[in-house]
DNA sequence: TCTGAAATGTGTTCAAT
DNA sequence: ATTGAACACATTTCAGA
């Protein structure tokens, strides 16, 4: 991970589907060592794979919540089945395990609060292991698409 | 938004790479028409765009957390100066606006807890805005990069 | 490790349907 | 809207530095 490496990450995560061509020549070397370096980083599972990234809207499913679960026994069998469980579920489009006073947080994404609701009654009430679970709904939800190396950047928090 | 459009999504979700020649022969038309299609729902909107996917272990940012953020005066002009805030804060990488206890939830990638304890104090503890915040450390985040139209689905619960 | 050049394959346009 | 054919351009390989 030297500094070309890091440039490739960068752009690559900006614009995935930049050529190999522009992204040689936007980090200064030959098409034929920028597909290399490409190659490498994905061999290393530095870069996992590329991604559109779609409206959910034209999904038709603008309505997103958070729904914090808190899992009872507290096992790692009833934990591990609890995530198996709600990564199944169409509705749910991330799963954070999380420490802390809740033990699993879904990001769900939904047509509207009518599916909301059922989706909580329907696929989560009824699982005993789920003991309990809040919901906050998400007005509006911004992600920073391109992640650099954090050492770079000022650490004095000023 | 017909069957071979939410096919083209569908592929691009989980390869944006793909060439336009092999999206095309998977979904059946001349490459020439794929290509229309895919500028179509480009200029639609319903494509936002293309991302590298990195591993954040590479970036050296391997601990992950929720950080539930509480907002005092809950004014539009304070909530959103927070969330202006945080969104430039590069340990950030996404800000959800919710409605319920909590206001603002970030998620925080950092190298490791010390950084993130670091975070928390000189970054957020010195707004006055942030009344509170409760620190999830998250142990495992799985996300579903290919979304589909939910209606598709069996709507039941069952 | 990087490069340039050759070969193979692809993106893109356009006239026709 | 979709197509096939043509052209320009890109990806990929590889021998040599």
């Amino acid at each position: 991970m030297d500094e070309l490496d890091s440039e490739i990450v960068r752009i690559l995560q900006a614009n995935a589907r930049i050529s190999n061509r522009e992204l040689a020549r936007m980090i200064g070397v030959a098409p034929s060592t920028c597909l290399e370096r490409v190659r490498a980083l994905t061999r290393r599972g530095v870069i996992r794979g590329y991604h559109a990234d779609i409206d959910l809207k034209a999904l038709d499913r603008g309505v997103q919540a958070l729904v914090a679960l808190q899992i009872r026994p507290l096992s790692r069998a009833v934990i591990d089945a609890a995530i198996g469980y709600v990564s199944t579920l169409p509705e749910v489009i991330g799963v954070f395990t999380v420490a802390g006073g809740d033990d699993i947080v879904l990001h769900v994404a939904v047509r509207d609060l009518e599916d909301l609701h059922a989706m909580l009654l329907d696929r989560l009430s009824k699982r005993p292991e789920i003991a309990g679970f809040r919901t906050s709904v998400i007005f509006e939800h911004v992600r920073n698409r391109v992640l650099t190396p954090l050492s770079i950047i000022d650490p004095s928090g000023s």
